[in-house]
DNA sequence: TCGGCGCGTGAAAGTAAGTTTCATGCGTGG
DNA sequence: CCACGCATGAAACTTACTTTCACGCGCCGA
């Protein structure tokens, strides 16, 4: 089975490597298959450093040495099927664009959010986490900012089911209801970056109470990583604060709903029971037809 | 440039190569894979033969050496690998699925959720939505439930890129505040059924008051289509309550996205220098390397 | 029968590519 | 301000790849 996309992984531990590192990166992700075409002292004049360095981009992601890189990479290349008009993918809009080539754009990068981050999703690290919800007695779900949104929506979620789940937009009152939890309770911290200060103290808080953690992150060697027995990681590839969070919360979410169904997928009736009471409680709120 | 078939060009002239050649070719069509794995030396040992002919072989079949060799038969080793099978994907998770199988349907039908969306969005109506926004000195976002999440969202990324957005998830701040709008505001109501009868109720409101109403909804036949005066529609395939709502939350934020790039465009510098202010504003937020 | 001739071949020499080691310099924390 | 650790590239080193070359085998003409 072909490993799930390097060129994603390479993205995901990019904030990871440095500096001189992250240069080698950028070319390898920018062109795959130029890079496949290189030899090593080639890409590292053209990442303006030595062949030192190249070599130890490879190790950082995991890979034996340079071939095996160059090889890696005209897989990967090869297997991309060019979408019809490649030209509109590129990360950013251009400025003159009209409306159908938004959508366009759009719909491909939250796809590909979707589909990469489903690809590298680590099913054993879910299997773990599911599990962990399943015994707890507790969840409680922290973030800040577009993540907020994000822990919000599986908080009502698994509460939708009938578990019992948390989450506090604030950091005070986070803090004090994670400094309650226990052994066998789960506290879950998303933050895209991983560098989000509060959710990361927040977690350290809950971890230090015998709570299981998990984190969820698009860079697994962030700090975040640090505080959480278990790191589940999204794969959108966007650059930091240009296009404002789009295809970041797109991929959270899909990691949640695996999640989200694994736990129903537990207590299959409970969970459907619990569903269809909920649905009843809005019914009321439903208009069947509007007048005039 | 990467003429295709290179497996079948070494086969068609197998032949014409001399025994020795002919043993490193078949090794070489048997398994590409297999082949651009192995070290040049390993291949001849392989082929029972020596580096020399390897090279030999190389240069017949029109290749500069073995290292090209090499990566072309990784690329097409990688484009022939089938598509996964993606028979896992019907609507629902069967009882005994595992983690693997969870993922891959649920991305499935995520994926597909943005891009069914994205297929049937009307850039018209998204353009006089966004000619609508741009021109609001107030913006209302309203939804209930998981729709909410998405209203928050919204409102979120428009107030970050300095447009005045409000979102109320109680419905009688929702009613007051509507009751405030007048000629040239925005009212949105999400609402996946676009039965919500609060969301209805407030947009009722707002468009007595003169304000431009839009509707986000998967059914555009709904109550909500009567009571505004845009509607954009997701398409997501999802039973009511089965799922949970999981899949029309992202085709929700799709089409989010759409609108918020949209108003973002038209006004590149202002936005782009809002997201730098507003990007910098977290900065201290954001932890560096983690002690210990 | 024998001596050239040419071709396929691998051994070995040669070169280039990739890898390791190490000293340096820079920034960080004590 | 010093000590430490980390990132980095230069250079030494190793491995992989490429070239050279000579051997041997089969064919041909004497």
């Amino acid at each position: 089975m072909p490993e799930p996309g390097l060129i994603v992984q390479i993205s995901g531990l990019l904030p990871a490597l440095s500096p001189a590192e992250q240069r080698v990166a950028r070319l390898v992700v920018a062109d795959p298959a130029d890079a496949a075409r290189r030899t090593i002292t080639d890409l590292a004049t053209a990442a303006e450093t030595s062949e030192a360095t190249v070599i130890r981009f490879c190790r950082s992601v995991g890979l034996e040495g340079y071939p095996q890189l160059r090889i890696r990479l005209a897989a990967e290349a090869a297997r991309r099927v060019e979408p019809p008009d490649a030209r509109v993918v590129g990360g950013d809009i251009p400025p003159g664009a009209d409306f159908t080539q938004i959508i366009a754009t759009i719909a491909f990068n939250d796809a590909r959010a979707v589909e990469e981050t489903a690809q590298q999703l680590d099913p054993e690290v879910c299997e773990a986490v599911v599990e962990a919800l399943n015994g707890a007695s507790r969840i409680e779900i922290y973030g800040a900012g577009a993540s907020g949104f994000v822990a919000s929506d599986f908080q009502q979620k698994l509460h939708r089911i009938g578990r019992t789940a948390y989450y506090w937009p604030d950091v005070h009152s986070a803090l004090t209801s994670a400094a309650l939890l226990g052994k066998g309770d789960v506290a879950i911290g998303i933050s895209h970056t991983g560098t989000t200060g509060d959710v990361l103290d927040v977690l350290e808080v809950a971890r230090s109470r015998g709570a299981t953690t998990v984190a969820l992150t698009n860079f697994p060697r962030s700090p975040i990583a640090d505080v959480a027995d278990h790191v589940l990681t999204t794969a959108a590839r966007e650059t930091t604060y240009r296009s404002g969070a789009t295809a970041s919360r797109l991929a959270q979410l899909t990691v949640v709903d695996c999640l989200f169904v694994g736990v129903a997928a537990r207590n299959r009736a409970k969970a459907r029971k619990a569903l269809e009471v909920t649905a009843e409680a809005v019914r009321s709120r439903r208009v069947v037809r509007r007048r005039g």
